[in-house]
DNA sequence: CTCCTACATATCGATCTGCTACATGTAGAA
DNA sequence: TTCTACATGTAGCAGATCGATATGTAGGAG
């Protein structure tokens, strides 16, 4: 009934998008899909905040886009990530890491430091 | 020399506040050295983003603060947390449980989703 | 005596980003 | 015909973090 709305904090977004287009060519919807999926339908992407992040990441040349039919026979955008795109992923993971590790260890206070 | 910057996403700062206070009256100043000293120095949270946190959490109820003397004998406004709060940490906790597995699970896939 | 650092709180404005709502259009299933 | 899935996009609001700036005390270094 009540499903927990997991928001997405600041920065989380562009880092889920590098990491899923890393893995090769995919339009903007599908990407969406994806994280729905992997996430086991924990993340889920909104239009609205999916389209202008990936436009952000074009513009900042972290991924590349080109338009092709999708298996549907449709256009849409396919999206690579460029270089750049790879060297800020590995960045924005590592970033990650040490933020969840930090933040692991306030909560882990709780529980008595000591123990 | 470039000790990498690692900014707190939003809502984070809310739940380290209220798992520090959950340990016991603290005033924002010794939140901050906390924060800081728990995480080895990864998390450091800037006045600017301290205080309206405070005040954000008390006017909604979830920290209650009164003006008290601190060790150095000046006074200082000592946070605690209110039932209201406690609820909200735990709530807190778990979000970030989910949304870290989920990231997780993104960024796993890297290794080739299967393996 | 003066300067600097630690303690302690506070606000303002810039900036960023994510979300809701809305808009457009095709194709296939019910 | 209506509804859902596919596929992209914009406008405007809400919310949060950050840097800079301000105030004031106390103690140690020079």
């Amino acid at each position: 009934m009540n499903e927990p709305k997991t928001e997405l904090p600041q920065g989380t977004l562009d880092l889920l998008v590098l990491q899923v287009a890393a893995n090769g060519p995919i339009h903007g919807y599908g990407i969406a899909q994806r994280i729905k999926q992997i996430s086991r339908d924990v993340l889920q992407v909104p239009q609205g905040s999916l389209y202008p992040a990936l436009h952000r990441l074009e513009n900042r040349k972290l991924l590349a886009a080109e338009w092709k039919p999708s298996d549907t026979g449709r256009d849409a955008r396919f999206y690579r990530l460029t270089p750049k795109g790879r060297a800020r992923l590995q960045e924005q993971t590592e970033s990650w890491a040490r933020l969840a590790e930090a933040v692991g260890l306030i909560l882990g206070t709780a529980g008595g430091g000591a123990r």
